[in-house]
This record gives C-alpha cells, sequence and structure tokens, in this order.
DNA sequence: TACTTAAATAGTAATCATTACTATTTAGGA
DNA sequence: TCCTAAATAGTAATGATTACTATTTAAGTA
C-alpha cells in the first residue's frame, strides 16, 4: 500500500474526532485540508483503514455507518433523537460465545451490538 | 386500522416462515397468492406490523432488514457467507442494562446484537 | 342495498448511502 | 528522469427503502 495524504488525512481526521462521525463527516473535515478530495476516495480509505484495523467501524441500522478512533474491542449506545454515540466496554465473553456456538454450530467470528436510547441531554429537552 | 387481505396474507407468510424472510422474499411469497401486490405494500405492511408488535425486524447491517414471526425477545447470529439467521436465546440483562444506562445517562429502550459468523454447512464447505 | 369516505393499494418515482467505473495523476523504485 | 502500478477525482450506477398519487376498497350509515 503506497503512502498518499489523502489517506493519511483522513486517518488524522478520525483520530482527532470524539463524535463518531460519519463518512460524510470525515469528507467534510478533510476538505478543509483537501479541498478537491472525493467522497469516493473517503469511502476508500476509511475502508481500507478498518481493513489494516487502524480505525473501526461502528454499524449502525438506520443510522449511516460511524468510524471510531478508538481500536480495542467496545460497543456503543446510540441516541434516537440526536444521533450521538458513547462508547462502552460491554462486550460477549467467552462463555457465551461457547454457549451460542454450542447451540447454533455457528463459528462466531464478529459480534456488535445495537443498543439504543436516548441521551442525558434529549431527555432535559421533553 | 382496515382489514385488508394484502395485510393478513403479508402477516400469514411471516407466519409460516422459518428462515427469517426478507422484505423482498415475502413479496415473492405473497405475489404466489396475491400476484397483483406491489412491493410498496408489502413494505408498509411490514412496517405496521411490527409496529403492532405481531412481527419483529431483524436489522442486520451490510445485509437487509429481515423479519421474524417469533416475538419474544431475542436475538440472532448471522452467516457471513450464506445469509441463514438462527435464533439464540441470549439477550442484555437488566443489571446490565442499569449499569450501561449508569455509566452514559442513556435511557436504553432497545438493544439488538448483532452476531456473526460462518455456520455449520458453509463451514463443511471449505 | 346503495351511498359515502377515509384508509389501503398498485405502480411509479424519488431518496440516499455506498460502491463501481474510468480517465488522469502520482508515489516511489529502477 | 523514466516507468508503472496504485491512488485519485469526478461521475455514474446500485439497491434497499420510502414517498407520491390516482384509483380501489372496507365498512359504517341511511
Amino acid at each position: 500500500m503506497r503512502y498518499s495524504k489523502q489517506r493519511q488525512e483522513v486517518l488524522n481526521v478520525v483520530i482527532a474526532s470524539n463524535d463518531h462521525p460519519t463518512a460524510k463527516k470525515v469528507y467534510e473535515r478533510v476538505k478543509k485540508v483537501i479541498p478537491k478530495i472525493s467522497l469516493g476516495t473517503v469511502y476508500r480509505n476509511l475502508n481500507d483503514l478498518v481493513s489494516l484495523n487502524e480505525i473501526k467501524r461502528i454499524s449502525i441500522k438506520d443510522g449511516n455507518d460511524r468510524f471510531d478512533k478508538t481500536i480495542c474491542n467496545h460497543n456503543h449506545v446510540y441516541c434516537t433523537i440526536c444521533g450521538k454515540v458513547m462508547d462502552i466496554n460491554y462486550t460477549i465473553d467467552d462463555k457465551d460465545t461457547m454457549q451460542i456456538e454450542k447451540q447454533t454450530g455457528f463459528k462466531i467470528t464478529n459480534s456488535n451490538f445495537n443498543i439504543k436510547g436516548i441521551c442525558n441531554n434529549c431527555r432535559k429537552e421533553r
């Protein structure tokens, strides 16, 4: 894989972001440094960086994918009102994984928890 | 809500299906009974039936939504090769929910686990 | 039974995140 | 400096889902 300033800047932006940005948000931020970058390049580099395990993808159904500088195994809660994402350290444990594998015959390769709710701020505004 | 044979048949198909069908699969099956039904009608009725808690939606990121006749709280494993979905009775418990709420300030309303792997059949074919 | 009307439908168009495609540019080794 | 495969910019395509609209229909009422 060849060095490119586009990929470097995509990585910089994700690392500098604390809000779990979407691809489009990353694109807008990279654009401030590289105005001519294209959205496709951002998507491709985000995917590449996920494959290289340099960043993490957060999949939220009925929301767009988000990207996370934190690599270590963790999950997220997602506010269904404002879209805020917060890290949580809750994950599936080995005992449960083995139990599920035994029950289903599947070899589990990947798990992520889709936990939704209403964040502090949005609750206050009710 | 008014009775319609379209909604009844959409419900019938989901209830008769053991394979957690996608909207399109449901559409194909309903079409055998009501050939002129439109895909939009199937989508609308699936959504209505989910709202009425008569069926359950299974959201799988990088897969399409599936629909499930089993209402009670449960999760699924998803085969990344053939797309097979199996029920599991593993769910988040109250203690963990409260722990996450305390940690994040969120009020949790909904959780589903996205657990992926390779099913028995697909493993054999390797 | 016929009338009425709001709900539901069929069919089509729109949306929108993401991916695919292609001509052009560029990193970096020879 | 030259060469070439990798990367890019810009645009088109994809595909699931939703939105829109004219038409049909369920079911209450006279």
